[in-house]
DNA sequence: TTGACTAATGTCAGCGACTGACATACCATG
DNA sequence: CATGGTATGTCAGTCGCTGACATTAGTCAA
């Protein structure tokens, strides 16, 4: 029961391209000549496994990068090629979900209002979660209760989304993100409802629905002038 | 001239309360029984100055925490004593700019609108700035440069001030953040107008006027609901 | 003034994340 | 099979940061 951590570290984490293990061609033929993409990919579908079970049965700064690195069986030196961070390693299956987003976004119809477009490529993420429930959960756990986890996952996470959030509706708006500010401030809008939705789901434990959760986060945005007309609070 | 840095760490931040230098109650006299916090004050203080000019000068990840407690002249230990992180030395006088923004928004007359008030509060961020700018200017050009400190930035100096948006919002709406999703969207979008804005002052090299800047971005804020009904982006 | 009390600092040993350098094993390819 | 490159192992080292304990020095009451 480590007390909300009195420490912690952490480092950025983007690199490492290595592709993420997916269908390995075709289980046989095909491409004979993949064997060591496909140790590679081993090596880093065992970290990942090894980091997870640890992280979820110790605790994150309570597992070493040695521990993870024996329980799968390579040199810490090798967990180190293959995650920039400990953090990343906690969050290495992340790059689907952020794909997923981009490609959501990317995809949608032209004439498409931009909220519209905006909720539905949202969807994408919470499938992604509720496809690995377990997984998001444990990462939603660790990041409560130590710091240095939260912080990873807002400052490289959550920016991933965020920016893959920007460069879409730039692209949609046919505006230059650095001359046009509306995209960085909806995308802002945006991730705080990614953050709400996030933590109601956890709060639920995994079983509301994620996608009712962030269409309803989302559904204030386009009537945030409202509030502008608002004299609210005389004081009782 | 370290390329975007390839390494860097970073821990939370928060703790340390250690009341900022301040003036002395009076240069004499008064209270002569104030000899240790003063004592103290100035340790904080050199440290603060010698982090800032070593880090000017070599860069972040290039200077060691020794080589600025011996620069200040005290230990080591005495340094993580009054600072948790590296980083939250480099950003330890934002703590007044959290506390004019936090005034800023409990100060408002309660029948102000909203956004009016956010605004009006962001003023005191700005002007903060502008007092501090050759500080202000280090830290964003160490946080473009180095990934650490960027990462620090993010997760915990931009979250201070959005959580103090958050519940300061939430007290004049008279609302519970946790069940009304609008205070936490509303600091969202700003923390982004926040972050534009900065950019553009960095870019300004500082010269251009903060406030008129923040005032650009937040205003398009409560005009996002218009972009619902566009149906941008006719391939040409 | 003196003598406890305690807050601030110093010292030291150590943990653990991460890195560079070099060696080795192994798959790939002609 | 020879050649080359890539994934991994080994090892030593840096650096941020911490706990434990000793020391110094304001503080305050008698």
């Amino acid at each position: 029961m480590p007390v909300a951590a009195k420490s912690a570290r952490m480092r950025y984490g983007w690199r490492m391209s290595s592709v993420s293990p997916r269908s390995p061609e075709t289980p046989t033929s095909s491409v004979p000549a993949a064997r060591r993409a496909r140790k590679k990919s081993k090596t880093r579908a065992d970290l990942l496994a090894a980091g997870t079970a640890l992280f979820a049965s110790r605790g994150f700064d309570e597992t070493t990068t040695n521990d993870i690195a024996e329980a799968a069986d390579v040199s810490q030196r090798t967990l180190f090629r293959h995650f920039a961070t400990k953090e990343a390693l906690l969050y290495g299956d992340m790059d689907e979900a952020l794909d997923e987003l981009r490609a959501g976004l990317a995809g949608r119809p032209s004439g498409e209002p931009v909220f519209t477009s905006l909720r539905r490529s949202l969807v994408g993420l919470a499938g992604n979660f509720e496809a690995h429930r377990e997984g998001r959960l444990l990462q939603a756990r660790l990041a409560a209760e130590y710091p240095s986890v939260s912080a990873y996952s807002r400052a490289t996470v959550q920016l991933s989304w965020e920016r893959a959030i920007i460069e879409g509706l730039a692209e949609r708006l046919g505006e230059d993100p650095m001359l046009d500010p509306r995209p960085e401030i909806i995308a802002g809008a945006t991730m705080s409802a990614v953050r709400i939705a996030t933590r109601q789901w956890v709060a639920s434990g995994g079983r509301a629905d994620f996608v009712a959760l962030v269409d309803a986060a989302m559904a204030v945005i386009p009537h945030l002038g409202e509030l502008d007309l608002e004299m609210v609070r005389d004081s009782p």
